[in-house]
DNA sequence: GGTTGTATGACAGTTGCGTGACAAAACCGT
DNA sequence: ACGGTTTTGTCACGCAACTGTCATACAACC
């Protein structure tokens, strides 16, 4: 799920627009100040920006131009003004597109993604999971311990993935078979066997798991 | 200097629209119909494409889908209609941007820099991929090791840059076959024969791959 | 202590990969 | 059009790695 930052200071505009985006399907925060939302971007970067222009304080243009200076999230304005000479300078700062008020969300949530498909080329990040000192990127194949390259087979592998997609929630060896092998039916052994040889290469201590656990009866999970 | 192609039906407002970008600075060229249009983007792409939405023939959401196609060049629609629905349709259809007519010219120069600001970020960079030593031109069609131009056939060379675009992620066989050799399907085999000789040419122990490395079971991926 | 559920080591069959050989196809200069 | 050269795809073989099964040992629960 996409995360958008909304920075406008209308408490109404700015609750109607979040309330809208959450519909959409997005996950929402907002900022009433540039101040604000330029910290929040810090500490926690969305994959959007909604930005008003006159904002109390520092003002939008200026809002854009740090918000770039740090990232290269995509910015959009929104703004109630449409004179020609604000469009172009917001640009200029390094907006990435500019709507105004009052604006169909449906064609707001278009031009984010458009935007997005464009932003997405530039870095597609490598997805990376974190449970302590282990990391897993399913995209890259591979799984790390303590920063080290471990070798995991395909069935390891994929088993990890399945248990990492689901951190924290018991899989039972049954959903472990039909996920990983696609077996409807089986030997749930197999599954302690795998799991077994997973434990020895991830785990620091194998004989006791901290990340990759059994429940008795239940099943396994992997937890942080 | 960059070029921009204008693809509008009207005579009046596409002259209109080209005098002004040429005013801008931009080399520009017209086209009155979708089909016109698609030729010319193929024959000697532009930097950037206009289009409008109502075109006899092919229409403009058909043309955005066509050109997105081939290419993946920003897309702006100039349009007379400001219809929610129709943004956002266009948008879907891969434009970039959508604006109403009458634009303010200055408005479109400034929105035009932004999409190639955003573009040249995906785009320039790749012009050289280096992993290493190994450096990977797409643009040159040119490899060099440590420096030295080394000699791969096309087909090498366009797996490389296939790995070298998605590099550090792990690609199946399938995925390479689709994007190389644009089978759907076929011997999965063939990709390793080629990975086997691209190895032969640019890994310093072919024996021991640094760069190209196999995942067993997932495929293959190049890493730094 | 008995029962149930889990861990693990060994093993044989299977799978996946790298490679060299070869023929067909594409390419290229004449 | 022709002949030589390069490139491409297919195949078969061998090796190494992986998989699933089983038997046994161990731990948890009642």
């Amino acid at each position: 799920m996409t995360g958008v930052l909304v920075i406008e200071d209308d408490d109404r505009i700015r609750l109607a627009l979040l309330l809208a985006l959450e519909d959409e399907g997005y996950r929402v925060r907002g900022a009433g100040t540039a101040e604000e939302g330029l910290l929040m971007q810090r500490r926690e970067p969305a994959d959007n920006v909604l930005v008003d222009l006159m904002l109390p304080g520092l003002d939008g243009f200026e809002c854009i131009r740090r918000l770039r200076r740090d990232d290269d999230v995509p910015i959009v304005v929104v703004s109630a003004r449409d004179d020609t000479h604000d469009i172009v300078a917001a640009l200029e700062a390094g907006a990435d597109d500019y709507v105004v008020k009052p604006v169909a969300i449906k064609e707001l949530s278009a031009r984010l993604r458009a935007l997005r498909r464009r932003a997405r080329a530039t870095h597609d990040p490598v997805q990376v999971l974190t449970f302590g000192r282990l990391e897993i990127s399913p995209d890259a194949g591979e799984v790390r311990r303590a920063g080290r390259p471990v070798p995991v087979t395909r069935t390891e592998f994929r088993l990890l993935c399945e248990l990492a997609e689901h951190a924290g929630r018991v899989l039972s060896r049954q959903q472990l078979l039909q996920r990983v092998w696609g077996y409807d039916t089986g030997d749930e052994r197999l599954v302690d066997v795998h799991v077994g040889r997973l434990r020895q290469k991830i785990e620091d201590d194998p004989g006791n798991p901290r990340h990759l656990v059994t429940l008795r009866g239940l099943g396994y999970k992997l937890t942080r």
